[in-house]
DNA sequence: TATTGTTATACTCTATAACTATA
DNA sequence: TATAGTTATAGAGTATAACAATA
């Protein structure tokens, strides 16, 4: 029998595949949402916003007197999360906390009109960073996508 | 001119909207992306994988003798944070790094027999997941969310 | 008892700058 | 000088336990 050596030979860097993780929702969804996020990230800097404060702010002006357990619901974030969050937009007087007559516990989020300025120009942004990313995406693909994206959401307690 | 006096009255749990976030793509992959990142991890957790070393290891067993920047570039994720990945690989036995000959400053990567083994089940196990979570969704959906998926990563430099 | 909001804490992922050794 | 890998570090997101005030 001869010896025969294995040879290591590096591949080129378009040859470098993931075929194998073709298939492999959350590497896929990975790639793509670290896009969404990064482009989001920077929309949002002139209104020093993240995208949690953001979409704090948009469901506050939505829904006020919503307490921060809600919110957090909402938001599928975990309440200790909210926390800095709501502190933050109440510290800018973007939103304010009132406490309830009826149950002392909760507070009553919602924005003050700096805040709702604030977001209705931050939603026209977002609109532009949309429209940027979804720009090669028909509008059925994208009909597809914002449904997939709730049914896999709603298929998580099973 | 009658005094009116604004009382804010907290909506109740099921009426909390987030319609206005319909549109918000960010949004909608955040929460869809946590249930299949929450997932994910459960079903790595008896192969002592997370996202991040599955996605490695699945690519170092398809690529064999790629290097660190190869493999950083197609995980998209920056050099730096790969090394601790591959450390935690190469300290279990599942890959090796071979220094080149022809270039000293590089690893060739590749698995082991130990690291093709749990890779492979691992795989099956991802697959199971995958079809847990994807269950609720058309064949024609999934492709065309996978294709979305791509459409949206590449459309990053523009 | 249960719930709201809070503090403290920890773990992961991500990003950048700066270093070393090789080329 | 440029590149591969590394170290150190910082920021953001996420998750849990435990507490005070209130119901």
């Amino acid at each position: 029998m001869s010896a025969l050596k294995t040879v290591l030979v590096p591949p080129a860097d378009e040859e470098v595949s993931d075929s194998a993780l073709e298939r492999f929702l959350g590497y896929r969804m990975k790639r793509a949402f670290n896009v969404v996020q990064a482009d989001l990230a920077e929309t949002l800097k002139p209104f020093d916003l993240r995208m949690t404060s953001y979409t704090a702010l948009v469901l506050i002006m939505e829904n006020p007197g919503l307490n921060q357990s809600q919110l957090a619901a909402v938001m599928d974030i975990e309440r200790p999360n909210l926390v800095v969050i709501v502190d933050e937009l109440e510290r800018r007087d973007l939103i304010v906390r009132d406490r309830l007559e009826t149950d002392r516990r909760t507070y009553a989020l919602s924005v003050t009109l700096a805040g709702r300025r604030l977001c209705e120009t931050a939603m026209k942004a977002v609109e532009g960073h949309e429209a940027r990313l979804l720009g090669r995406l028909s509008p059925e693909m994208r009909d597809t996508v914002a449904e997939a994206m709730i049914l896999i959401r709603a298929g998580e307690a099973r």
